[in-house]
DNA sequence: AAGATTGCAGACCGATCGTTCTGTAATTGG
DNA sequence: CCAATTACAGAACGATCGGTCTGCAATCTT
């Protein structure tokens, strides 16, 4: 008689010991401070608590973990300041929220830059895997803007002689200075200022 | 009778086959493109056309050729960037005059990025005495900015409540977000949109 | 020409890089 | 209990890292 049984290919055998996500966060932690190219294999082995073998085992590479960090990076971070960018009503009321919370974060002990800004540094010595990556995140991320500038004009929040276009990538470009600077010299509340006069400089 | 002669300590023997002032200027190219960890010796040694041993006889280490590099970044770019800007009379034209020289730049098939704003990513693996350096040119551009603007209020191209530290932190985070982001979609017509904008954005 | 001094090319160093392999412990289904 | 399967720890791989050393060639002064 056949057995149905015989075509489960996947044995149980000895369990896992380690989580896969808390590695991959481990491991994003770690790029995300020091980049693809400051970081090395046993650092990431001693951060993350499995051994190299299972590394390889589990990932394939440093550069297929790198990825999945980024992925990772890009579901925790980004999925999480798309979430204030995308509440609706859009407006810049989204905008103006999201840049409340990167100053939170830039002024606070943890803060470590962006990973996605560090790597587009780096991304000359990045594998085209990585690039394409970084390039869906940042398309992501500027079409969510892009969206709630396109709401402002709807709603008379800007004029309409306004292109949302050219307003995203001025605001991806302070975005991108604010993550590489760092805290300015008086902390939040300077913080704050230059966000006002970003927000104003849209509807000029 | 005493030798006036043997005193001179230096003896010439075999004259060097390099110029040292371009050795630095190949090593400069090297870390601007691919920074200093991205950059290893044996890139250095073949770029530079000198071998090992006159490397280190020359500059002592790699760390101490970068700091060396980045002073000799610093005479070049910085340098040519802030006669731009030191200008007389000072006010919003120099901006604007380097604004368009970097729109330029950051638009050339030889873009890549700038070093000051690539070392301050990585500045977390850098040595003390690289990231003193940053800080020390940083501060440099940041002076030349802020006495423009100071010009500029003096000559009411801006209101007289602007705060020009404040514009110093705006200027400064946006420009580091266009070498970091390099040519925008639509080439040189959108940078100076983009350009514009931040101008704008001064006098609110 | 002699001897001192310096630069040059490249071999060589230990450490570490990313990666693979080996041997053993743990857990499974039969 | 046994055979199969899987994860584990860590040794070992070749390549390359930043850095040093040796031996010879070139040029100086005398």
């Amino acid at each position: 008689m056949f057995q149905t049984d015989r075509f489960k290919s996947i044995r149980m055998a000895r369990p896992k010991a380690y989580d896969r996500k808390k590695v991959v966060d481990d491991a994003t932690q770690l790029f995300w401070q020091k980049g693809y190219h400051g970081t090395s294999l046993s650092e990431l082995v001693s951060v993350t608590g499995l051994n190299k073998h299972s590394m390889y085992k589990e990932f394939g590479s440093k550069a297929e973990l790198f990825n999945e960090c980024l992925e990772n990076y890009g579901l925790k971070v980004t999925l999480e300041l798309s979430k204030i960018l995308t509440k609706k009503p859009l407006g810049l009321g989204n905008i103006r929220a999201f840049f409340e919370n990167r100053i939170e974060y830039i002024c606070s002990d943890e803060f470590k830059g962006c990973l996605v800004v560090k790597s587009t540094v780096e991304k000359e010595l990045l594998e085209v895997s990585a690039v394409e990556l970084l390039k869906v995140h940042s398309k992501l991320f500027e079409d969510a803007l892009g969206d709630c500038l396109r709401a402002a004009i709807e709603a008379e929040e800007l004029p309409a002689t306004a292109d949302p276009e050219l307003l995203t990538q001025y605001l991806v470009r302070f975005i991108a200075g604010m993550l590489v600077m760092g805290e300015p010299k008086n902390g939040e509340a300077e913080a704050r200022k230059l966000v006002d006069m970003v927000l104003a400089g849209l509807k000029t």
